[in-house]
DNA sequence: ACCCCGACTGGAAACGTTTCCGATCACGCA
DNA sequence: TGCGTGATCGGAAACGTTTCCAGTCGGGGT
């Protein structure tokens, strides 16, 4: 930068303020220098400015799955409107439980970021405690995690739009397919996702019936077991609610290979509307997805900027019928 | 650091050495600095170490198309061997020419990362001089770029498994549903993948039918399109090879809707073996994708560390039968 | 007993910005 | 004409490390 601001003749201080366009310098001043540093192809030394600065510019995202469709959607929301702030994007991904307690226990973004993003999962109490520890900014996206300013859908109410939408049909026995994580043991199904089940079966006056309900780790061969497993029951169900499309998609495989009929023998409705669910003429409750990666990073460009911004954002699903749901047959 | 040199009753400078793990430090006076960082619970200041140190500890990862399970697993491989050696990745999405002009022309990247990993991305020239200029080692993984140090399969091989198992299958009317990247108008369908098509038909006599060709858009949309633009022919094929899982899933889906039976009526075979190509029951062509990932990461790390690794890596593909491939109907 | 050497440590100069604090200067107003 | 005022700019002190360059010190070889 010496030599911009030589070349410019200007002081370097002049020169810094030029380039990182401060109020109180000429016009005519900030065209030298610009024309300077364009010519001398002068590109700033980040961690200089960070060191002398105070901020860095960047946002560590923290993402348990990767290579699933919805947290890589999420992300991709989520860059787009950071890129966009010129805020660049430090990728955590926590696989497994030891990958997270190393996480949290090293904290290998602190003091490198200015903010932190929690997408798609719930944040233990200790976890919490640490993360605070940074001192930054925390958003979360995707997940249940109450105690930050967050973007989500009502898993309940998406629940009940899938139930809901059954129940209508005049399904009597509705089986669910709850899906926990695989790598993290401790977690319950989707709390919300769950209850709405319950809730709305016990609305419509129907009896609860545990065997109905099969709680499989997330997954499509998962859910292949867990539709093999119901159709095992003595009496079927006529109908599945699966906590999600993946375990959806896995469900109908064994339903195909059963010889059974989509919707004939067999209704079944998925969340998320995940991009193959158009392909297997998937019945679903969409869920915006991508959006609540841009509206997380919007809400954390609001909270960089000082806003006071509380609260959470709940974002609205919407049923989508498709060819996997039809009355029972009689 | 002061706080802890003077702690440990040592200078700054044995502090640092003390602390980055120099030669040359007393077991004792290391075991009292780290003791003293301990205790206040020191942690260092990035943007200060690498301003004196000179390297960021930071590698960019390039990729076009986040939300899309292969470029997801692609980037789950290299992030863990990375994350591993404590480097930290600095993620950018390049969804659309625009994005991809943006980050070539403004390389936002520059001057913050110690090197860039393309992941299944054609560089053009112009492209590839900018990234240059960067100054920085470059890795490419999952794409055909053969200017760097990469790590990829052999796509014609792939392909011609591929074929040759349609082949072996005794089919002789073989279509082929080849997909380009629909952010990238410029760039060829696979052309290894089509290729292989071109030639494996050729070896076994038979001959070329360009009807029995559709290119169309990456996805599974277009997929049924192309099948369906398949099935309109005078003479349609009896087996149908496509560039991809994705691209078959639609395929698949149109033959359904079409009543035709898979595969006594229509063979497919995919390429990548996606997760939900077991659920689908798809003959494909495996290939090592996370493997690719990490594979590209530990080629960026020893470049890194000095080493001279020239050209690529290579990494085989495996044919997977599963269920859509049979011999022709008689 | 003397010298050389290597292990260890400290002082201080980078590294490349931002920003505080004055200094200068032109200008409008009394 | 004298003076307050605000815009503009320069000097220099941070920011928190790493590392070069000496300097000290104990010990082994002769």
């Amino acid at each position: 930068m010496a030599d911009v601001a030589r070349r410019a003749g200007v002081s370097m201080a002049t020169a810094s303020r030029a380039l990182s366009n401060h109020p109180h310098v000429a016009a005519e001043t900030r065209r030298r220098v610009l024309a300077a540093a364009e010519q001398l192809s002068y590109v700033i030394s980040p961690e200089a400015s960070r060191l002398a600065g105070g901020t860095t510019g960047r946002v560590a995202v923290v993402v348990p799955h990767l290579s699933r469709w919805f947290f890589a959607t999420l992300l991709d929301g989520l860059e787009s409107v950071l890129r966009e702030a010129d805020l660049d994007v430090l990728l955590y991904h926590v696989g497994d439980a030891d990958d997270r307690r190393d996480f949290f226990h090293r904290l290998p973004a602190r003091r490198k970021v200015d903010a932190v993003v929690v997408l798609g999962m719930p944040v233990a109490d200790g976890e919490r405690e640490r993360l605070e520890s940074m001192g930054v900014h925390i958003v979360a996206a995707g997940g249940q995690v109450e105690n930050y300013p967050y973007v989500s859908i009502d898993d309940g109410e998406a629940g009940r739009q899938a139930v809901d939408h059954l129940l209508l049909l005049k399904h009597r026995r509705i089986g669910m397919i709850a899906a926990v994580d695989p790598t993290e043991p401790g977690w319950p199904a989707n709390p919300g996702r769950s209850r709405a089940y319950h809730e709305a079966l016990a609305a419509a006056g129907l009896p609860a019936d545990p065997g109905l309900v099969v709680t499989v780790p997330w997954g499509g061969l998962s859910g292949a077991d867990a539709m093999a497993r119901l159709l095992s029951l003595r009496e079927p169900p006529t109908a599945v609610y699966a906590h999600s499309d993946e375990v959806a998609f896995g469900a109908i495989h064994t339903l195909r290979r059963a010889g059974l009929r989509i919707p004939g023998d067999m209704s079944v409705v998925g969340i998320d509307d995940h991009p193959m669910a158009e392909l297997a003429d998937l019945t679903t409750v969409a869920q915006p997805v991508r959006e609540q990666g841009t509206a997380a990073g919007r809400l954390l460009l609001s909270l960089l900027s000082g806003a006071e911004t509380g609260g959470g954002l709940t974002v609205p699903t919407r049923l989508v019928v498709r060819g996997s749901t039809a009355p029972p047959r009689r």
